[in-house]
RNA sequence: GCCGCGUUCGUCUAAGGGCUAGGACACCACCCUUUCACGGUGGUGAUACGGGUUCGAAUCCCGUACGCGGUACCA
């Protein structure tokens, strides 16, 4: 009997949750639900410096936007709690001090000007970036190069100082990436790590390691940008003796910028006009001001077609198979499935996935999300049942949620400016006289059906001898306002006869001027 | 610079030694539609480059190029 699939989420709270971090979160969700395992999410809030208020609570509302909730959390709760990594600040400096009792580890005095000083010195054409490793650890102020007297006097005098690990010079750090399959480093081009700040904080690679460990972990996902630091995470897990437990990991392909190359960031959505985050998020600024940046949810997308968009984003089952429900997702889903190369990301087809979903989706579920919108243009709408009557005749030609608003107001206010220009041209005394007569059949129609309109205003037409082609378009025009929206006697259908006549009516005096 | 990871139509991807390299988005044309959309049919369009291994390579190996990531008391 194996272990009990356990994964983790574990954002910092630093603003807008990304394309990317929703893909990471989707990955783990998927696993855990298919392995019967469970997800929990964890505030990666070691850095007090870049804390920013609300993110965190922000982090929860898109999780549950997106339906993907974590079963454990600093919301939750749970057995591993507290789940906040800043509330478990007093239990990680144990850790770094066995490290440094058995020599995995040490103590370094070093302020940043020296840290500073250090980079300029070792600073060559060929080594722009010097780090702090095994070659300058024995000319630097730590542990390893004062005597053991001169150590505890400055621990003791509580000079300022961080652990670091050690690492070990010239062995092969060797592990199997669930995506990219066997991966190895050279120690000694990593250089030794800050473990423990000087704020008695854990740095990321502490902590990350004694929480999946604390948390049992089975199964680490995280983005690409973290492969390079993985040997110290590795040698952690054995200098701690944790070894046997070590989670499987996966590094995710990076979800990069539609032009040119490289990490998509908020600045392209703000240069290329689509949102990066999945809501809104707002920053506030030095001078008190704030920028609003647009999220997926408010720029009319759906969970579920965000969910599955992401999905497809360095994933898919082997077959055509596109679109997807999360039910779907989570029994299909597989790890290996996975692709190694970035992927770049393409509003258009993100559109496109949106569009799929809305027509899929029933009247009746899309209904408050379009009655939302509607109020928020200043558009009342009374009537639940109307208002799904037209979201399935027009849900078909809306990309984005959003759309309903030009796609349909027109059934609930009527228009107050008209093409006009698209009628005109053509206008004459016999079109007039064939919508009055038009008003009056429509006057005498009990039985209001879309279908027994047409065929009605088409035999007036025939009668008349004017081709039904030259008059549908103003017909359209009255109604609507312009050249758009579904079936002109479908639109009728629903206006009903009253609001229907009062709209032809209207518009033949505006041309009668 | 060094280290690591990548590389199939413009984009997302399928094909894990063997048909004319398949699908989707976008684009173009046509059909349907007396608006727009939906739907349908067709089209343009890719294995980064060079060497091997093999009867046979997108696929395996080596090299090159290019890209990305990392090289913080950030995550």
């Amino acid at each position: 009997m194996s272990k009990k699939v356990r994964v983790r989420f574990a954002p910092s709270p630093t603003g807008g949750l990304h394309l990317g971090g929703v893909r990471t979160v989707l990955y783990n969700y998927l696993f855990a639900r298919q392995q019967g395992g469970d997800f929990v999410l964890r505030i990666e809030d070691t850095d007090q410096s870049r804390y920013v208020p609300g993110a965190e609570e922000y982090i929860y509302e898109c999780l549950q936007w997106c339906r993907l909730q974590p079963d454990e959390s600093p919301q939750a709760g749970g057995p591993y709690a507290p789940y906040r990594q800043s509330e478990r600040k007093a239990l990680y400096r144990q850790y770094a001090e066995f490290l440094v009792q058995e020599g995995k580890a040490y103590y370094a005095f070093d302020r940043p000007e020296e840290l500073e000083s250090m980079r300029e010195r070792f600073k060559t054409a060929e080594n722009p970036s010097p780090q702090y490793d095994h070659k300058v650890r024995q000319q630097m102020r730590n542990s390893c190069a004062l005597t053991f007297e001169e150590t505890e006097r400055l621990l003791a005098d509580n000079v300022p100082h961080v652990i670091r690990i050690r690492m070990p010079e010239n062995e092969t750090v060797t592990f199997t990436d669930m995506i990219r399959g066997e991966v190895s480093f050279n120690t000694s081009l990593v250089d030794d790590k800050v473990l423990l700040k000087a704020d008695g904080m854990p740095t990321y690679h502490l902590a990350v390691v004694v929480d999946d460990y604390l948390m049992k972990i089975t199964h680490a996902f995280r983005g690409e940008e973290w492969l390079p630091s993985s040997p110290v995470h590795i040698l952690l897990w054995k200098y701690l003796g944790w070894e046997k437990e070590m989670p499987q990991w996966a590094h995710l392909p990076l979800i990069l910028k539609p032009d040119g190359n490289g990490k998509l960031s908020k600045r392209d959505g703000d240069r290329l006009g689509f949102p990066v985050f999945a809501m809104n998020w707002t920053t506030k600024k030095e001078d008190g001001s704030e920028e609003l940046t647009k999220g997926f949810r408010e720029m009319g997308f759906l969970p579920e077609a965000f969910i599955n968009m992401l999905a497809m984003l360095g994933w898919n089952d082997g077959t055509d198979q596109e679109l997807f429900t999360l039910d779907e997702l989570i029994e299909k889903f597989s790890i290996d499935r996975v692709h190694k190369g970035g992927a770049k990301f393409d509003f258009e087809k993100a559109k496109w996935f949106n569009h799929e979903w809305i027509k899929r989706s029933d009247a009746a579920y899309l209904r408050p999300d379009v009655k939302r919108i509607f109020q928020e243009q200043g558009i009342q709408v009374n009537d639940d049942a109307l208002l799904e009557r037209v979201i399935a005749l027009v849900k078909e030609r809306c990309t984005l949620l959003t759309d309903f608003v030009e796609q349909s107001k027109f059934f609930f206010q009527t228009p107050q400016q008209w093409d006009l220009a698209a009628i005109q041209p053509k206008w004459n005394e016999a079109k007039q006289a064939f919508f009055t007569e038009v008003i009056s059949y429509l006057q005498q129609q009990n039985n209001w059906v879309a279908a027994d309109l047409e065929q009605g205003f088409k035999e007036l037409a025939a009668a008349k001898q004017i081709k039904p082609g030259d008059v549908l378009l103003p017909l359209r025009i009255m109604l609507v306002g312009g050249k758009f929206g579904p079936g002109v006697f479908d639109i009728a259908g629903i206006l009903g006869k009253e609001e229907t006549v009062n709209r032809i009516k209207k518009v033949l005096e505006q041309l009668q001027k």
